[in-house]
RNA sequence: GGCGCCGUACCCAAGUGGUUAAGGGAGCAGUCUGCAAAACUGCGAUGCGGCGGUUCGACCCCGCCCGGCGCCUCCA
C-alpha cells in the first residue's frame, strides 16, 4: 500500500521498498568505535538513521533496529595504553558520552546496542565454518578471509578484484593467499586483551563482528543495512563476503548509505582534524540543548541523506532562521483568535493534503528537504489563513499537524514558550561586507528572568499609554540587550521572546 | 593510477524529457505599526558548470572537457 522508494546502493537506484516479513522491518547500522567524542559526521549518521526508523514506524512497520558498539579495536587499546587503564574504561566511558550526545540529539535508543565483545563466540562460530568452507584459512595466530573465494566481491562498491591492486597502497603480508585477503581474527600480542579460540588468545578482526551481531539479532538475511558511505569500502563490502559465504544466502537487501559531513568543502574527520565534537557544539552554541538539538537536526535534514553537507556557523544560523519562522508562527497559533466559524471540509482538506505530501517527500526515498519544504508552504499558508481570522480550534489543528510531521524528523517538539529565537538585538548597523547581519550572541536563560522581563514590560506600556515613546524605546533596547526581543500586538499586549 | 559521486539564483537546497525550474535564508520595495518586530504582498535564475550529440523538444538521456569531492589505509 505504501510507495516508499529506497535508493539501494547496490544497484545504484531507487527501488519500491517491501520488507522480507510484511509488517516488519529489521535494519543494521554500523555505530561508532568508542574510543573518543563523536563529531558531527556521527551526529549525521544517527540522525539521518534515526528519521529512517521514525519514518518506518509511522508508516506503521514493527522495526527492529539494531545499531553496533565497535568496543575492541587498535585505536582502544592504544587510547588505554596511552592513558594506563582497562580498555573498558575508554569503552564505558565513551558509550556513555555516545549515549549523551544521542540524547541531547533526540536521537532515539536502537532496539538493540550490541557490543562487539559480548558476541566473541558467534564471531568464533562463524569463523570455524569459513575455515571449514576453506574460505577462510589460519596464518600463525591469525586468520584471513580468502577473497577470490567470493566471486562477487566487489559487486556493492562497483570495483573489480584485479583493478585493485594496481592501486593498493598497502604492504602485502606475503603469507595471504591473496593480497586483499583481510582478517577475521587477529591473534593478540603480549599485554593486549583476548579471547580464546581455537586459533589461540586474539580478538575478532574489523568487519566480521558487524556480521555476527547481525545474523545473531536480525537473521541471515534481513531488510536495511546502513552507514556512512565511506564504509561501503572496504567494511560493507567485506560483510557482504563473509556473511553470504558462510550462510549462503543474501545478507542484507537494502544497502543504505548517508553523505559525509564536510568543513570548508573538506571531509570532516579526525585524521584531518577538522570536526567538531557533538559536545562542544551543544557547549559553544548559544542555546539550550533542545533548541540546538532542533537546529542541528534541521541543518542535517535540509540537505537529503545521501549528497554531502557542509557545515559551518553560517549554516546552523540560517537553519535557525528556518526554525524561529515556524515557532514563531506555533506562538501565535497558541495564543489563539477566536475570530471566525470554522470552515470544516475545506481545512480538513488543507490539513489532509500537507500531511500527505510531507508522506510524499518521505516516500521517496527520504527527502527531508522536499519534507521540509512543504512544512514551510504549508507555515506560509497557515500565517495567511491567521491573518484572515482562523478558529482557535483550526488554530489547534494546524499546530497538531506541525507537531506531528515533525515527529518524524524529530522537528518542532519544543514547547514555544521555551523556544529561544535568539535575535533579539535589532539595533546597530548591518555590515555590508557580510550577507548576514552579525549574530548576537544573547539568549542566556538567566540573564534576565520572566518576572523581570513583565515588570519592565509593564513600565514601557505606561510609557506608552502617556505617549513618552522616549522612554518606551528605552526599555526596549534594555530588553534587547539583555537578549528579549518584543513585539506589540494589533489588539495592543505585548508579546516578548528570547 | 582505478572506481564512484557532485556542479541549479547572493547563500542553502528540491526537482522534471515538453504548461510559470519547489521551498528557505539574506536583500530591496510596499501593507500594518507612534517607532520597531512579526506577518503578509511584490521583486529576484530567459536559465540549471562548458561544448557537442540523441530527440519534434533536454537543466533532466549520451559523450567529451572544466571544476569540486569521496573511496581505494582507520573512518559515520
Amino acid at each position: 500500500m505504501n510507495a516508499l522508494k529506497v535508493f539501494n546502493t547496490m544497484s545504484r537506484r531507487k527501488e519500491l521498498f517491501t520488507p522480507l516479513k510484511a509488517g516488519g522491518v529489521r535494519m543494521y547500522v554500523c555505530g561508532v568505535t568508542v574510543y573518543d567524542e563523536c563529531h558531527l559526521g556521527h551526529a549525521r549518521s544517527a540522525v539521518v538513521f534515526d528519521v529512517i526508523c521514525r519514518y518506518l514506524e509511522h508508516l506503521n512497520f514493527e522495526v527492529t533496529f539494531v545499531k553496533n558498539f565497535t568496543d575492541i579495536d587498535d585505536k582502544i587499546i592504544k587510547r588505554a595504553e596511552q592513558e594506563s587503564v582497562p580498555w573498558q574504561t575508554v569503552t564505558g566511558r565513551y558509550i556513555d558520552a555516545y549515549h549523551r550526545d544521542m540524547e541531547r540529539l533526540g536521537v532515539r535508543l536502537a532496539t538493540l546496542e550490541p557490543k562487539a565483545t559480548e558476541h566473541v563466540n558467534e564471531i568464533v562460530t562463524l569463523i570455524q565454518a569459513l575455515i571449514e568452507k576453506d574460505i577462510a584459512y589460519p596464518v600463525g595466530p591469525d586468520v584471513y578471509f580468502h577473497i577470490t573465494a567470493f566471486p562477487r566481491y566487489g559487486a556493492l562498491s562497483k570495483r573489480k578484484l584485479d583493478e585493485m591492486q594496481a592501486g593498493a597502497r598497502i604492504e602485502v603480508d606475503e603469507r595471504k593467499r591473496h593480497p586483499m585477503d583481510f582478517a577475521l581474527w587477529k591473534g593478540a600480542k603480549p599485554g593486549e586483551p583476548s579471547w580464546d579460540s581455537p586459533w589461540g588468545a586474539g580478538r575478532p578482526g574489523w568487519h566480521i563482528e558487524c556480521s555476527a551481531m547481525a545474523i545473531r539479532h536480525l537473521g541471515e538475511t534481513f531488510d536495511i543495512h546502513g552507514g556512512g558511505e565511506d564504509l561501503i569500502f572496504p567494511h560493507h563490502e567485506n560483510e557482504i563476503a563473509q556473511s553470504e559465504c558462510a550462510t549462503g544466502k543474501e545478507f542484507a537487501r537494502y544497502w543504505v548509505h548517508n553523505g559525509l559531513v564536510t568543513i570548508d568543502q573538506e571531509k570532516m574527520s579526525k585524521s584531518l582534524g577538522n570536526f567538531f565534537t557533538i559536545r562542544e557544539i551543544f557547549e559553544k552554541f548559544p542555546a539550550s540543548a533542545p533548541v540546538t538539538a532542533e537546529i542541528l537536526r534541521f541543518f542535517l535534514l535540509s540537505t537529503h541523506y545521501r549528497s554531502p553537507i557542509d557545515f559551518s556557523d553560517k549554516a546552523l544560523r540560517q537553519a535557525r532562521a528556518g526554525l524561529n519562522n515556524f515557532y514563531d508562527l506555533f506562538k501565535r497559533l497558541e495564543e489563539g483568535s477566536a475570530q471566525r466559524l470554522p470552515g470544516k471540509a475545506e481545512w480538513q482538506k488543507v490539513l489532509t493534503r500537507i500531511a500527505r505530501s510531507v508522506e510524499e517527500a518521505m516516500d521517496d526515498d527520504f527527502n527531508t528537504p522536499a519534507a521540509l519544504a512543504s512544512l514551510q508552504k504549508f507555515r506560509s499558508d497557515v500565517n495567511r489563513r491567521l491573518h484572515a481570522g482562523l478558529s482557535s480550534s483550526e488554530g489547534q489543528e494546524a499546530l497538531g499537524v506541525f507537531r506531528k510531521c515533525g515527529q518524524i524528523l524529530g522537528l518542532f517538539q519544543v514547547p514555544s514558550s521555551d523556544w529561544e529565537f535568539g535575535q533579539a538585538v535589532v539595533a546597530g548597523p548591518t555590515d555590508p561586507l557580510m550577507d548576514y547581519p552579525p549574530t548576537v550572541v544573547v539568549s542566556s536563560k538567566a540573564s534576565i528572568d520572566d518576572s523581570e522581563i513583565e515588570r519592565l514590560l509593564e513600565e514601557r506600556q505606561q510609557a506608552r499609554a502617556r505617549k513618552d515613546w522616549t522612554r518606551a524605546d528605552a526599555v526596549r533596547q534594555e530588553l534587547a540587550e539583555r537578549g528579549i526581543a518584543i513585539e506589540d500586538r494589533a489588539d495592543g499586549s505585548t508579546t516578548w521572546k528570547r
